[in-house]
RNA sequence: GGAAGGGUGGCUGAGCGGUUGAAAGCGCCGGUCUUGAAAACCGGUAGGCGGUUUAUCCGCCUCGUGGGUUCGAAUCCCACCCCUUCCGCCA
């Protein structure tokens, strides 16, 4: 969340922000400056009562001290102002919990070198490869139809076990599956990131310290048994919450984390969408990355966490380019995203394979996450987060960039050694 | 799932109804001593929120979480969560 101080002393830049957003959250902001009023309004006066009652307390307790009656009227005075408090704090908690909704459902504020845009189509194209681009003697075909000509995607039997947006991997494709997330986490563990395997459930509490809650309920599996229990939806929620309600010694900073998790997602609202092949599934593997900084490094780590993802494709070989998204197009928790997009030949354009976000100080404020500075303070930590990379994407990347006229394909060099295969 | 014990400041750990927001130690910051460092000694050192200021004061809240008892709760009661140990079950 942001900080309802820079609301309330600049509420025009934060509703700019909102604006530059499309918008979508402006109701939800004007509803809080007016709660937040109210509130602080209430506050005052229950912390006035709570004041003269402290005090009466404490008289009665200096004839207590003493073994002496108190006087009468100062016990009558206070059995008085305990039942007005009562009243007022009830109030008090209902403006509380409205104030403290509404501002988690306030999104993270753009940074200011973020393009303004009204669509994705203002995003903004920063750098592309496409040294590895090919050209087809051919009509390429999509990744799912190479896989299920090479019977390694059954999409039919998936569907079978668990209905749409399920993908099943037989035999070679199971293992480049496989050969895939070794390679990437070797690849990150060699460039200084810590690996970690989390739990794939968490809290509520959890999801809300990353931001997928409250808002974004309806797109997340809950287990029935547990409704505190949540899949997760990207392995950034269990890494970035490692560090919940803590205080992180400087020097460990920055700290860079990467999993390996399975992802579980609702896609509601993507009807229609991409409901073939690997692109969109409710379930399906990624390799995260994240960072914990200090606020002054947090713009130099997104930079150099979205070369760590690069990384992934440039020795993949795969064409791909980078794109700065506008503010329209901006996450939730972000301030600033840059998404990675790779080439898919069957469909002749770019498809996003990582994002990668700095969420400053926002996640790190609501899941209490602090190091001290050299001044001696408290200050909350940045997050950043970015996929290096989606799995299941770059396995249909590698279908179809290296599809061969003979049904079959080459498998990119460097993950020869981790599948044992050259060829599937 | 059952039984017992326990969750206190950055950390360790005392307190178990009335100036206790909290002893002591560690750590950290400043100072003395020293050519410098260490040691020793002295002093300082929780966070959040509201108001007032813009740097000063006042107030409120916080001893796992949420309720309750009381004029007053870290301290008593209830529920829940987590940790440790033992038993049971189990990949």
């Amino acid at each position: 969340m942001i900080d309802i101080k820079i609301i309330r002393n600049s509420p025009e830049m934060v509703k700019d922000s909102i604006v530059k957003r499309g918008g979508r959250y402006l109701k939800t902001f004007e509803e809080l400056i007016e709660k937040d009023e109210k509130w602080r309004q209430s506050l005052k006066e229950v912390e006035e009562l709570r004041n003269k009652r402290n005090e009466v307390a404490k008289k009665i307790s200096s004839y207590k001290v003493k073994k002496t009656e108190p006087p009468k009227e100062f016990l009558d005075e206070a059995a008085n102002i305990k039942a007005t408090i009562a009243r007022k704090e009830e109030n008090l908690k209902v403006f509380e919990n409205e104030v403290s909704q509404l501002l988690l459902s306030i999104p993270n504020i753009i940074d200011s070198t973020v393009p303004t845009g009204n669509s994705e189509e203002d995003n903004k194209v920063v750098y592309e490869d496409i040294s590895n681009k090919r050209e087809f003697s051919f009509k390429p075909l999509s990744h799912y139809e190479i896989g299920e000509k090479l019977s390694i995607l059954d999409f039919d039997c998936a569907a079978k076990l668990s209905g749409s947006r399920f993908a099943l991997l037989k035999g070679k494709g199971a293992k480049l599956e496989r050969a895939l997330i070794q390679f990437m986490l070797d690849l990150h563990t060699q460039n200084g990131y810590t690996e970690i395997f989390p739990p794939f459930l968490v809290t509520r509490k959890t999801m809300t310290g990353t931001g997928q809650l409250p808002k974004f309920e309806e797109d997340l599996y809950k287990v029935v048994s547990d409704p505190e229990l949540f899949l997760i939806p990207t392995a950034e929620v269990p890494l970035t919450n490692m560090y919940m309600d803590s205080v992180i010694d400087e020097e460990l900073l920055p700290l860079k984390f990467t999993a390996y998790t399975a992802c579980f997602r609702q896609e509601a609202g993507s009807y229609g969408k991409d409901t073939k092949g690997l692109i969109r599934n409710h379930q399906f593997n990624k390799v995260e990355l994240v960072w914990i900084t200090t606020p002054d490094y947090s713009m130099t780590a997104l930079e150099k966490m979205r070369e760590d993802a690069e990384l992934v494709l440039k020795l993949l070989k795969l064409p791909y380019r980078v794109i700065e998204l506008c503010s329209f197009d901006l996450g939730f928790a972000s301030s600033k995203t840059y998404d990675l997009e790779v080439w898919l030949p069957s469909e002749k354009r770019f498809r996003e394979i990582s994002s990668c976000s700095n969420c400053k100080d926002f996640q790190a404020r609501r899941m209490n996450t602090k190091f001290k500075n050299s001044m001696g303070k408290l200050e909350y930590v940045h997050t950043l987060n970015g996929s290096g990379l989606a799995v299941g994407r770059t396995f249909a990347a590698i279908l179809e960039n290296y599809q061969n006229s003979d049904g079959s394909v080459t498998v990119p060099e460097v993950l020869r050694k981790y599948t044992g295969f050259d060829k599937i």
